[in-house]
DNA sequence: AAAAAAATCGACTAAAAGTCGAAAAAAGTA
DNA sequence: TACTTTTTTCGACTTTTAGTCGATTTTTTT
């Protein structure tokens, strides 16, 4: 029963890599097991479907990138600069599989749409965490955290899922997270400073 | 070359319906034809492949979602109906066609996103015009119209893709919208008493 | 060592998108 | 009208890819 879990685990990692640089739609089932050195019959073995796969993966992915925020957010630092650092803790890492145009692209688009809505999900809880963190701090003067941070996390989504965006988005985009969450004019100011990477 | 131009309708409006009813990736290109009682060559013919349908199945209906919206910006109702009435005007016709869940489950992703993006960029000008008249008249009270405008899209894309919605989200999209803008609290509350329909 | 369980194999099936050359229908021309 | 050309249609065929299944090998347990 040991030899399974080291071989999901490696068929996972390859999957991931390969989804990240080629994109879900463009890796066929046989790439994966022609990459791995194994039989059709036994990746079946493992996953139910190739969409199964995927999920997995992700869900991964996203295990990943919730310890780097948990970390942010058990840190000492500002709350204004929590509510960032964890929702940047969710980018993916480009280190580890060059992610090329894939994950923009519009045959990529079923994996973009899962990472999607399985992130929101994900960061949501994380991020009322340390909204109502902030509300006690009285830096955000409002009630309903949840809802205010999921159109926060709606919002950096779509800001950052293009390969571009112009200096008066990322502008209005501070004011608008600022102006949800009742915080004061300016607070958030530093976003912008960070996003000059 | 009039039959031609017959015939491609007549597969559009056969596809469009299929689509939103089975979804797209449920429908293929073998039930299309069989729908229209043709050859597989026949509609190669007129289609350089299924996805190609798919886009001009979308633009279509956005054409005809455009006029609609078009109608609302010309009419005399106040600017802030206007802003909700533009929206509203983009929101697929039930009545022409079964949609079931076809739009919102997992199965059409492909199909939602792309309306979602075409949507997007369609709306967002439209919108534009409408914001700012609103300044002009004084009801709002910022620059970056565009940008605001598309925040405002992307919330109420998403607030509205799934099929349930909670009061809470509501209240606070409506705060959202009209913090977003610079308007009067409270101008926009009248959405809220829209929704119950 | 024998039995049981886990893991692997690969040929096979099924579904679906897309191709292509030939034939039929329609339109144009003398 | 008889012809030529263009448009439209046909359907068998190819290709790709996900997924199945029974047999076999390897590993683990007793």
């Amino acid at each position: 029963m040991r030899k399974g879990e080291r071989r999901k685990l490696e068929l996972l990692q390859i999957a991931y890599r390969m989804f990240l640089s080629k994109g879900y739609e463009n890796t066929s089932v046989d790439d994966i097991i022609e990459a791995a050195g194994i039989a059709k019959g036994t990746y079946y073995y493992y996953f139910e479907s190739k969409e199964q796969t995927l999920e997995e993966v992700i869900d991964m992915m996203l295990d990943h990138e919730e310890e780097k925020a948990r970390e942010v957010i058990a840190s000492v630092i500002p709350v204004a600069h929590k509510v960032v650092g964890v929702i940047a803790s969710f980018r993916p890492d480009t280190s580890e599989a060059p992610i090329k145009e894939a994950l923009h692209e519009t045959e990529n688009i079923i994996m973009h749409e899962k990472i999607r809505s399985k992130l929101i999900a994900r960061i949501v809880p994380l991020l009322t965490e340390v909204g109502k963190q902030g509300v006690t701090e009285g830096l955000f003067e409002c009630d309903d955290i949840p809802e205010r941070v999921k159109e926060i996390v709606i919002l950096s989504n779509e800001l950052f899922d293009g390969p571009v965006y112009t200096e008066t988005e990322v502008k209005v985009f501070i004011d608008t997270i600022e102006r949800i969450l009742y915080a004061q004019p300016g607070s958030m100011g530093f976003i912008a400073q960070l996003l000059k990477d």
